[in-house]
RNA sequence: GCGAGAGUGGCGGAAUGGGCAGACGCACUGGAUUUAGGAUCCAGCGGCUUCGGCUGUGGGGGUUCAAGUCCCCCCUCUCGCACCA
């Protein structure tokens, strides 16, 4: 038998080419059924794809594909997230200009990821870097300004020394730059914020809406960062007189221990130090001291084995009730940009207090005791946490700690001296980069007026290309005379322009809901597209994007949607979240230093893309990492070319059937209707695990489906009812198998003699009658230990299975001599036989 | 330290509500085919075994007729947070 050699590259070419001439997979055109908006994090088009990526969309390819059999409208967009910081490391390196640069790695990652023959409506294909795209962006930064949620601050900052610019909070690792690993330092510099922490309390409570779409740890780890402490602002009244200034404030989550302060410190970079410490006679010291800590690091400062530090100022704070003086103290554990930069010290009920008061010989006040017990402070070899009655407080005498909180908080408010109050870990969010490749911020600086953004029907701002670039890596805006100068838009006089240009976080915070009608010019949305594809049903990427991009994006949500761009009922842009593992290769994170890099394209070269996708989805299921293994992809090459054997071996023979085509197989052999049973619970078991992410036990009930043809295809050819029944396991095979392996699915259900192509086919229905069985295996236990199996009939009653069991020979031969005390049945599985010495 | 997740053959991994542990694949072994190699097809494949069995899901207890699965204690690994007042 003469038979075609499978080449995946050539039908792959072939069934691509198809879907793109009949834009089958532009959603535009289909728009019927329920909305499905399955959404695979865009890439950054650093020149080739890699694995990552390739798991990443084939896993979302998948989802898409089956959505659509099962009858969703389904958006499927792709688009890069083009602007940043290593295209102008690239372009310098290259001599070459980073929008080149950027322009022709999008073309070439377009090729590559068309190459995988994903169902992406290119249609909608966005770049960021665009000025059709970062306009709208423009447009929201002045909206935002309008509102205050955009502000400039001069502040200590985050500076990245080899990536020459800012870096926000939460694109610092470790005291490290998320991207380059430098040590990060602080520079005061003045900076644009967007106000995230005015929706603090919102993205901390709608974390609930996610319970259950999104993966638990992505949640606790955002909630950490948010970091919300419910407490009190306590002013003490400062004993020394400083101009302007009546007190000092702090921040307290245990306001119920604040009769037990026997200290204040203050971070060392606090605004008052110089005045506290004015005229003190060793102020010298606590300068020392002030010197000292600001020339550690934020790495060095913040481990856990440093030695907590402190100085004495000499000058003493009041305590808002008891009027008792309290010692004023600098120290290095107290952190400056968070809460008021000073804290109250209760080392009777604080670790960390109680530590530093003993190490300065500090004195311990006990205001909280354990029920029915008292504490002393000289047996204490530990601050006391828990909760317990309030003692030495007052009025408060007696009362429960708990209740004490709210108690004290208010009583400070009545006396003037604080109120319950709140902090959040979260600070708001640094936009500004002194980079060059970013969407420039809109707003001009006039001598005359000020800062003044820009005018709305003036953006967008364009981002100049015909710009020097500098070896340095320095943002060549600055000494780009024809984009700094310009006019003002208030009185029209000569102005410099902002050179700062956004972070590239801000363009990905929008990009999911500009797809939703991504050509359109006049506005960055429709209403009508917004509400009807919004949120996206199923986001899919990397865990590494868990706070920041995430949580950006969920800002940006209600954002846009208080300035009126987004319809009020969108709380949440993800519905559902699935963090994809990474492909490893010998354990390791693939990486051109290590030389351990598995290039896709010559996978696809090697293999064909349907063998580089069915590896990706079957060696793992999604969210683990798995090892990229060479022989592991020979075995997937393997089954694709089983079925392609199998197919022309027994082309002649069958029968073009649709999935489940055969329907019934009563008056057939044994064979025939054990094909037709494994067909309709394949047909189940991959419907089910697709539904759930299972990829890769979805393909194993694939392969058993082949591998039972396979072992019935010799005997399937005595009538034509066993003929229909191997015609409509293949049938179902190949559509089972599509969204996986689209390219040789379409090809042989094509040659298997159908118009319509795959496609468009729906998800197969499997019928339960067709796998109902009329004889099981029953298991056999004695004390609860397999002993043998008995086939019974399926209709067999309890009594029948149960003698049936007792006069089993293997149960015979381990009940001899023994008592049956019970026997359980479960029926259609096992008859386990309790029996003990008689 | 706190929080989350994980630990199953030589390997990747199955077992969705406690019910025949190891599906599917890789590697390996044997057979068929082949001039040969490769490819392909078929079969075997946790460990021990006196071939009757015994034992086995990180370790130890427990619940149950029955535990990878439920409860308690412990160990190891991965990830996240880490002076947050």
């Amino acid at each position: 038998m003469t038979q075609e050699q499978y080449s995946p590259q050539r039908v792959e070419a072939k069934w691509q080419a198809r879907w793109r001439s009949q834009k089958t997979f532009d959603v535009g055109s289909r728009g019927d059924g329920p909305k499905y908006y399955v959404l695979e994090m865009f890439p950054y088009p650093s020149g080739n794809i890699h694995m990552g990526h390739v798991r990443n969309y084939s896993i979302g390819d998948v989802v898409a594909r089956c959505k659509r059999m099962h009858g969703f409208n389904v958006l499927h967009p792709m688009g890069w997230d083009a602007f940043g910081l290593p295209a102008e490391n690239a372009a310098i390196q290259r001599r070459t200009h980073p929008a080149k640069w950027t322009y022709s790695n999008i073309a070439n990652m377009r090729a590559q990821l068309q190459r995988l023959g994903y169902s992406y409506d290119w249609s909608r294909e966005i770049a960021t870097c665009r000025p059709e795209y970062y306009r709208f962006e423009q447009v929201f930064f002045l909206r935002l300004l309008e509102k205050g949620l955009v502000y400039r601050k001069k502040a200590p900052q985050n500076w990245c020394p080899s990536c020459h610019t800012v870096l926000a909070n939460e694109q610092v690792v470790d005291g490290l730059c998320w991207r380059c690993d430098s040590r990060v330092e602080q520079k005061d510099l003045t900076q644009w914020f967007l106000r995230i922490t005015a929706y603090g309390d919102e993205l901390l409570n709608d974390l609930a809406l996610l319970e259950g779409g999104w993966p638990d740890r992505v949640i606790t780890m955002q909630r950490n960062w948010i970091g919300k402490s419910t407490g009190a602002s306590v002013t003490f009244g400062l004993e020394k007189s400083i101009a302007d200034v009546s007190g000092i404030e702090v921040f307290t989550t245990r306001p119920d221990t604040l009769f037990g302060v026997t200290f204040m410190t203050l971070a060392p970079e606090h605004p008052l130090v110089e005045d506290i410490i004015a005229g003190y006679d060793k102020a010298g010291e606590v300068r020392a001291f002030v010197e000292r800590v600001r020339a550690m690091d934020r790495l060095e400062r913040q481990t856990d084995t440093l030695k907590k530090e402190g100085v004495f100022t000499g000058a003493y704070v009041v305590h808002p009730f008891s009027g008792m003086r309290v010692p004023l103290w600098l120290g290095n554990f107290v952190l400056a940009d968070y809460g008021t930069g000073a804290v109250m010290g209760v080392p009777a009920h604080d670790q960390r207090d109680f530590d530093f008061a003993r190490q300065y010989g500090l004195p311990v006040r006990v205001v909280i005791c354990p029920e029915g017990k008292s504490l002393d402070p000289d047996d204490m070899d530990a601050a006391f946490t828990g909760d317990g009655r309030m003692v030495n407080s007052g009025h408060f005498d007696g009362m429960g700690n708990v209740p004490g909180k709210q108690a004290v908080a208010e009583a400070l408010e009545k006396a003037g001296r604080g109120k319950a109050a709140i902090q959040f870990r979260l600070r708001d969010w640094n936009i500004s980069r002194q980079r060059y490749w970013g969407a420039p911020i809109p707003v001009v600086y006039c001598e005359k007026c000020g800062m003044v953004p820009e005018k709305e029907e003036n953006l967008p701002v364009i981002l100049p290309l015909d710009v020097k670039t500098r070896d340095d890596g320095r943002s060549p805006l600055p000494e780009t005379a024809s984009f700094v100068n310009c006019f003002c838009p208030c009185c029209g006089e000569p102005a410099r322009r902002e050179t700062d240009t956004m972070d590239t976080f801000v363009e990905s915070s929008w990009y999911f809901a500009r797809y939703t009608d991504a050509r359109r010019t006049d506005a960055p949305f429709s209403a009508d597209a917004l509400k009807y594809w919004l949120p996206v049903d199923q986001y899919i990427g990397g865990v590494e994007h868990a706070i920041l991009h995430l949580l950006y994006a969920r800002f940006f949500t209600k954002v846009l949607r208080d300035l009126g761009f987004f319809p009020l009922d969108i709380a949440e842009p993800f519905a559902h979240l699935l963090t994809q593992g990474m492909v490893l290769k010998d354990g390791c994170k693939m990486s051109k230093s290590r030389g351990n890099v598995v290039d896709p394209t010559a996978m696809m070269d090697k293999y064909g893309a349907d063998t580089v996708r069915l590896f990706c989805l079957f060696a793992a299921p999604p969210e683990r990492d798995f090892d990229w293994s060479d022989s592991g992809i020979e075995g997937a090459s393997r089954f694709l070319g089983r079925v392609w054997r199998l197919f022309f071996e027994e082309k002649d023979r069958l029968l073009p059937l649709k999935a489940c085509g055969a329907a019934s197989a009563d008056a057939c052999s044994v064979d025939a209707r054990e094909l037709r049973r494994k067909e309709h619970l394949s047909v189940k078991k991959t419907g089910e695990d697709m539904a759930r992410f299972q990829f890769n036990t979805a393909i194993a009930a694939v392969m058993e489906l082949v591998n039972a043809m396979y072992l019935a295809r010799e005997k399937l050819w005595h009538s034509e009812t066993e003929r229909r029944v191997f015609s409509s396991a293949m049938a179902t095979a190949l559509t089972l198998l599509f969204p996986v392996a689209p390219h040789i699915c379409e090809e042989l259900w094509e040659r298997l003699g159908h118009a319509r192509p795959l496609a468009d086919e729906p998800w197969p229905q499997w019928d339960p009658a067709a796998t109902a069985r009329d004889m099981l295996t029953v298991a056999l236990q004695v004390n609860g230990k397999l002993r043998g199996t008995v086939e019974t009939p399926a209709d067999v009653d309890r009594a029948a299975l149960e003698s049936a069991a007792l006069n089993d020979p293997a149960v015979l031969r381990h009940t001899a001599g023994m008592t049956v005390r019970r026997v359980v049945v479960v029926p259609g599985k096992l008859v386990n036989i309790v029996a003990s010495q008689a």
